[in-house]
DNA sequence: TTTTTTTTATAAACATCGTTTACTAAATTT
DNA sequence: AAATTTAGTAAACGATGTTTATAAAAAAAA
């Protein structure tokens, strides 16, 4: 008779609406300062009701960290456009670093923090949304591959290769440990070592 | 008459009476539960107490970290006695890797938290830690570039590039962000990884 | 040796936080 | 219309880092 999915319907609302408060917040004012607290006054409702539509704070980070990985992958994914293999790597590198350069909240919440991959713990589920973003990664260097880079190292540790690199070297920066080198240019000198990395994958 | 000596040393005795038993909670509970409460029940004073030996909990953690900085720096230090440069460079990056494998927490400490970060910024100091870290690095690195790796290029990007990638892989690895392949093995595809990496620094 | 002053320590409180419990009011089913 | 399920909340619980007012101990001055 349509109750039930009304009803359903609603729930999926509510649950959005406090996402998108948790959003609104976690960019604003960042995640340390984000609450259950502050979330419920701007969606006008109890903080326990938050609890009604999500069993705690991880499980919400952890739908704000799939967000992220959204629209991370949708902008990683324009590069299909670039015809040349290797050309299309070294943009999809630099897409990368400017996704974690402009969403620096949003990057920790994906790759750093340990609250959201807790909850994928306690129901020892895998974890979905890294293992489609590094495929796109993987497919990419593959190409790269077939055309002789990477000497025929297998597409696995030659994909965990370059992004490890990609995640150290945002995350260097990100977390304020280039402090030591003047407080200026820092970003010139991540360019000039992203370049020398893709003159190293040249082989 | 030597009273102001002694009132400093056991103001420095106190202060490290601190650290032990901050250490300790860090090692033992990890930093989530590391609580100024739970250092003042170790030391059976109360938590006021602490706040007259330092300024926040910020400035213990900073301690913290500088400590170990201390051990991490001792422990990288060990392949001078090594002739060849690059293979000097290698074993200073599997030193690397096993440090912050063994010592996560405080590997955490040292590169990824803001809270010792932020007692510098106020200060507006430099840090000097990772400051002389990565000059450990440079002068292997620039031993390497001697003897024509790295091809001619400068010494501070080739090292912020090999740090990168090292920093990269471990934190990876130990923010449980490699879960997606199977939990077994990870180690393993480290490792491979690493060897790949060391295969693209020979040119 | 008193008396004053400085230092050291603390209990109690403040303002937060995530989360749970007991309860009410509204919506739905019977 | 009565019984039952659902949605929402106020208040509390047990934490947290930190500050303030106050007391006790130690050192300096008288």
């Amino acid at each position: 008779m349509g109750l039930t999915e009304r009803k359903e319907r609603e729930k999926e609302e509510m649950r959005q609406k406090i996402l998108d408060a948790a959003r609104h917040l976690f960019l604003e004012v960042g995640y340390e300062k984000t609450s259950i607290r502050g979330i419920a006054e701007i969606i006008e409702y109890s903080p326990a009701t938050i609890y009604l539509y999500y069993k705690d704070k991880n499980e919400l980070l952890f739908s704000l960290h799939e967000e992220a990985f959204l629209k991370m992958m949708a902008e990683l994914g324009q590069v299909v456009s670039i015809k040349d293999s290797f050309e299309r790597l070294v943009e999809m590198g630099r897409k990368y670093i400017k996704y974690a350069l402009e969403n620096p909240e949003m990057y920790d919440l994906m790759f750093i923090m340990a609250a959201p991959m807790e909850t994928l713990e306690c129901r020892d589920e895998i974890w979905e949304d890294g293992k489609k973003c590094f495929g796109l990664l993987q497919v990419v260097v593959d190409d790269c591959i077939k055309e002789g880079y990477f000497n025929g190292q297998n597409t696995e540790t030659a994909s965990l290769t370059v992004w490890a690199y990609m995640h150290g070297l945002v995350t260097i920066y990100l977390k304020n440990r280039l402090n030591f080198l003047g407080t200026d240019h820092q970003q010139e000198r991540m360019n000039r070592s992203f370049e020398l990395f893709i003159e190293m994958l040249k082989k």
